[in-house]
DNA sequence: AGCACGCCGACT
DNA sequence: GTCGGCGTGCTC
């Protein structure tokens, strides 16, 4: 038989089947071992056929690497096609996603233990006195029968080797799975379903409409739902993929999923160490485990027969790749769920502008839960105008209503949570006497300050600003345009309240995956009254004892450099305030800002959602911005700076033929610097488009694959996260 | 991606 | 004269 193969190359020149003889046994989706040139490379079966339009007589031979089961499922490998076509990147790259990245290093393998028994009856066994071990040895297996090699040795030094020389016992080696949550245990939830809950259920399961959006506010009982969903296809025998955001995989959800589900249930993660990442993925790919729960990249675990699959906190950000193929999760969850014919259900307190209107479109399902289960009001969010505190003289991150009440809650033994929302580098300039904030002209989003150029600039159009030297509106020269650090809040904080215990988690202070972890820990065993950080500790996180949540900077989200920064900001202030008085204890949260009239934080203070949105996507109808909009970025870097500029323009000629032909769909197109010019000594250029629609992008991602180099690196983004 | 082949500059 | 730079082409 022959096989097409793929071979795990990502370049642009070996992105094509290559002809190959193989054993009649060979499956699709199967990893081989293909002669490549010179060269032994791992590859991948995606057809199988009879004839070949190669040299016959120059065909090679695969060689399989492992038996049975392929690597892949036939689904996956027509979703990599899919994703392949669709993101123009190599097929080798898309493939990648589908398997664990230690199963291409060929690092890890399975965990082998061995085992002894007894080969004759322990009467038939005579040992020489001297042999006390070997005899004790045999002892013991005679009661407890197959036992773990190490551990006989452990007790009875030397006794197996011997024994098994002897012929006394036999050895044999078995595959044990690593398990990553041995020590998580927890309590099987409650399962009866409140009446809005089994509604939704209900609603799920018998309407027609592929994706369902449960808006629920925090603490609606959203989790319970899925789970419910997730039971009853066990009971049908079908398989569930439940995604949640990476920071979320907390061991409060870990152990309730595990409480409910067991072995059933296998857990990917970017935590956890590579062989037991390998061994959770081939539990499902053997259907050991049915249920895959994990960040973004858990959407291609190698189940069959999907029931459903489950995106919870949907609007988050993590659920978009930020490196090459740039997939969104919420596509490739929806082929996946149209294939398997099965219900996506998407789960969010604060849904995105996108998806809402999809749901009030009809286009989704639309299931509202406004009632929290414990019936107790969200806690209470106090706005501080910080333009009044600079005018008092007060240059701290700490407005006098923060420092009362963080008093209060230090004195009554509580912990307090301080949030930070400094991001990457990006600056705005803003008034700290009126609140001014300078925006672009032509796209109403904020400047970013350049401090290589001194000058402003809008990265969505890419014009220059002169860089202010007061605010035009009010003439103060109090202008600000570096957000105060988390650093500078510890210290200053430190000075207010020496005898506070204080915690700090960012970036820096969070090394590894274990770091989250530590900090967290340390703060929800009471170890310290206050935690400064950024956004990392806004999600999914139970503390009992926090009754105040204090966000510094607000304007920091607010004034963002994009044009999500008001929902981003929404959803923000919306999960944090879940932060504060989850027991018993009544939650407080001050909010500081410089634009205390701002709408969205208005909307906010009064978890107004339907009037946030109602405000919002009229603005982004107005500004032209997704979802009335398709922003795409094309952009190619390279080292050399000449050879990357010349590949610039040939993209640029090809996309401009694009544009020259459907004017009426383009709002916007040139090309321009990067607004970050350099990046790990490789030169940036992008070509930004804004287009009505999506209807052009499949010409423009053919356009990138054809212009494809060895020189410079393409890559295509929609509606980017962030444009730097 | 690698690796070979091949065609031009500066060195013992 | 050669050693070695990296542009170009090929891998079933």
């Amino acid at each position: 038989m022959i096989a097409e193969v793929i071979v795990d190359i990502t370049s642009g020149e070996t992105d094509r089947v290559f002809d190959y003889l193989c054993d009649d046994d060979t499956k699709v989706g199967a990893r081989v071992l293909a002669p490549f040139g010179p060269r032994m490379l791992t590859g991948f079966v995606v057809r199988l056929k009879e004839t070949t339009d190669f040299d016959r007589a120059k065909l090679k031979k695969v060689k399989p690497t492992e038996d049975g089961l392929p690597a892949l499922t036939e689904e996956c490998v027509d979703l990599a096609q899919r994703l392949a076509r669709r993101y123009a990147v190599p097929l080798a790259l898309s493939l990648r996603l589908f398997l664990p990245a230690e199963m291409r290093t060929g690092k890890v393998r399975e965990l082998y233990r061995r085992y002894a028994f007894l080969a004759v009856d322990s009467t038939e066994i005579s040992l020489p006195k001297s042999a006390k071990n070997q005899a004790a040895a045999v002892e013991y297996l005679a009661v407890n029968g197959k036992t773990d090699c190490a551990l006989l040795n452990k007790q009875f030094p030397g006794s197996v080797a011997a024994l098994e020389k002897k012929g006394y016992i036999t050895v044999v080696a078995e595959q044990v799975k690593r398990d990553p949550y041995k020590t998580v245990e927890g309590e099987a939830p409650a399962r009866t379903l409140t009446a809005a809950q089994e509604r939704a259920v209900n609603t799920i399961k018998t309407d027609s409409r592929t994706v369902q959006l449960i808006h629920g506010v925090t603490g609606s009982g959203k989790t319970e739902i899925y789970l419910t969903l997730i039971a009853e296809c066990l009971e049908r025998g079908e398989s569930s993929i439940f995604l949640v955001p990476e920071i979320s995989l907390t061991p409060q959800m870990l152990a309730q999923l595990r409480a409910r589900f067991g072995k059933n249930a296998a857990i990917l993660h970017s935590g956890l160490s590579a062989g037991e990442r390998f061994d959770e993925w081939w539990r499902l790919r053997t259907g050991e485990a049915k249920i895959a729960i994990g960040a973004r990249s858990a959407i291609f675990a190698p189940l069959e027969n999907i029931g459903v699959i489950i995106i919870d906190e949907e609007h988050d950000g993590s659920y978009s790749s930020e490196t090459a193929p740039r997939y969104n999760t919420f596509d490739v969850a929806y082929l996946r769920a149209k294939r398997n014919g099965c219900k996506l259900v998407l789960g969010s307190a604060t849904p995105s502008v996108e998806t809402y209107r999809k749901a009030l479109s009809g286009e989704f399902g639309l299931i509202t839960l406004k009632e929290r289960i414990n019936k107790k009001p969200m806690p209470h969010i106090q706005i501080v105008d910080m333009r009044k505190e600079v005018r008092r003289g007060n240059n701290t991150a700490f407005s006098s209503v923060l420092k009362e009440e963080l008093e209060n809650t230090l004195s009554s033994g509580n912990q307090a949570i301080l949030f930070l929302n400094r991001r990457g580098y990006s600056q705005t300039v803003i008034c700290k006497e009126c609140g001014y904030v300078a925006k672009c002209k032509a796209c109403d989003v904020s400047l970013t300050y350049h401090r290589d150029e001194d000058c402003l600039k809008c990265h969505y159009c890419g014009t220059r600003y002169n860089m202010l030297s007061g605010c035009p509106d009010c003439g103060s020269k109090k202008l600000s345009y570096a957000g105060t650090g988390t650093q500078r809040v510890v210290e200053e904080l430190k000075k207010l309240y020496p005898t506070a215990r204080i915690l700090r988690m960012d970036n820096d202070t969070t090394s590894g995956k274990e770091g989250h972890y530590k900090i967290l820990k340390e703060f929800g065993e009471k170890k310290a009254d206050i935690l400064v950080g950024t956004q990392m500790i806004a999600k999914g996180h139970d503390f009992p004892a926090v009754t105040l949540v204090g966000i510094l900077d607000a304007d920091m989200s607010l004034h963002f450099n994009d044009y999500r920064s008001a929902e981003r900001t929404f959803q923000l202030i919306t999960q944090v305030a879940g932060r504060s008085g989850r027991a018993e204890e009544k939650g407080k949260v001050v909010l500081q800002t410089f634009s205390p009239e701002n709408d969205v934080l208005r909307f906010a203070c009064e978890y107004d959602f339907e009037g946030f949105y109602d405000m919002e996507v009229s603005l982004r109808e107005g500004a032209a911005f997704p979802p009335f909009s398709k922003i795409v970025r094309v952009l190619v870097s390279g080292e050399d700076n000449k050879k990357t500029l010349d590949v610039l323009k040939t993209v640029y000629f090809a996309l401009e033929e694009i544009y020259q032909n459907n004017q009426e769909k383009f709002l916007f197109f040139n090309k321009m610097s990067a607004p970050i010019k350099r990046i790990e000594n490789k030169h940036r250029y992008q070509v930004l488009m804004r287009l009505t629609d999506g209807a052009l992008l499949p010409q423009i991602y053919a356009v990138c694959m054809q212009s494809r180099s060895r020189d410079a690196l393409i890559s295509v983004e929609e509606n980017p996260a962030n444009l730097s």
